[in-house]
DNA sequence: AAAAAAACCCGAATGTTATTAGGAAAATAC
DNA sequence: GTATTTTCCTAATAACATTCGGGTTTTTTT
């Protein structure tokens, strides 16, 4: 059970070749328009040995944000501990991704650009990861409606929906525009305005 | 030059024919999954047939959004005239874009979840008036500002980023999920939180 | 209303691509 | 050093988008 070493390093290093290939070839030239022999020739092995490794391409692709996105949900929690505050959260939550999304452009670009086309989406790992990174910006909110530091009404499922749909569009733009400028370009007035929709309104 | 009517009428029927059905199938089993042969069984035609009206796969899929999109910015200018104040106008904005979305669930799906995969989205026609459709809110957050409606220095373009986001994650959860709830839920308070984070600060 | 033109349509290729079959070569185990 | 497992490849297979070449019907012309 515990014998096979360096043959699972070695097998382990081919499937991170054929997963790296795809990434890039997906993020470059789309899903529909890389093809298995593309995927193979660049990770220097034939077609048909691809499928030792991979149901398919669906399943190939679908790998990649997989990865991902359980890795930034292992470091999320690591990136909040400590933080004291609800509005000092949701920002370290902001830079924090934004920061992922810049370090992994090519992981970014297949979930914001493809992911969402392959039908039964609602029905695997990323998505209940993606709702998990979510649930934690729910708790922030309602963490921040309990201490006062803001509204006493506030609905956190309303302000995730702001947060998280504010920064995907942020994303989904700069992805799109071939991240040609800087995802930090007016994230500060970003985070103030949405601060200013969420937060306890000590004068009315 | 303005003979033929009977005969145009009879190919727009076709051509019409042929677009419903794509619409239909792409919704349902999404773009990959429909094959030409589906589009063509299901308008009464056969596959060669087709491609005496589209030039191939692609131009049908990019024809729907085109159509609806188009369609909507000649509907917002109506829409949006007479009314007074850039909050009002948000609102309505907002309202109406909804119902929009509602009406017209097989076209959103398809400008939502198939649309951006495709590489060179960003010199659609449909990409270029996606951006008029944003302009107008551009111009009415900066008649807000103008007016002192709203913070004087709120940036149009950021404020834009955040009402547009939190519209476009609201309304692709919703068909993600299948319709399977209203589209105003909750709507009304969305609308406060944004106006909170836009409108002037009398107090502080 | 016959001839010509145009519009509309189809069966049968063609070429690309994902996927599978079946087995060779290399590594590993015994 | 033989048996077994792992890794890989060449050669099918099958699904699909797209094109060819030519029909049939409808419209227009005269």
């Amino acid at each position: 059970m515990a014998k096979n070493h360096s043959k699972n390093n070695s097998k382990e290093h081919t499937r991170d070749r054929i997963i790296n290939s795809a990434k890039r070839l997906f993020a470059e030239q789309g899903y529909q328009k890389t093809t298995i022999v593309d995927i193979s020739r660049q990770a220097g092995l034939s077609e048909a040995a691809l499928y030792d490794y991979f149901q398919g391409k669906e399943d190939l692709l679908q790998m990649i944000p997989d990865l991902w996105v359980s890795e930034l949900l292992r470091d999320l929690e690591e990136q909040l501990f400590g933080i004291k505050g609800a509005v000092n959260k949701m920002r370290k939550y902001l830079w924090w991704y934004m920061r992922r999304v810049e370090q992994s452009p090519l992981d970014a670009k297949i979930v914001y650009l493809f992911l969402k086309t392959n039908a039964n989406f609602l029905n695997t790992e990323v998505y209940s990861n993606v709702k998990k990174l979510y649930s934690h910006l729910v708790d922030i909110f309602e963490e921040g409606r309990k201490s006062g530091e803001m509204k006493p009404d506030l609905d956190p499922r309303v302000a995730r929906d702001i947060f998280v749909g504010t920064m995907d569009h942020i994303i989904s733009r700069w992805l799109l525009k071939d991240m040609s400028y800087s995802l930090f370009d007016n994230l500060e007035s970003i985070f103030e305005l949405m601060v200013d929709a969420f937060k306890a309104n000590n004068s009315q």
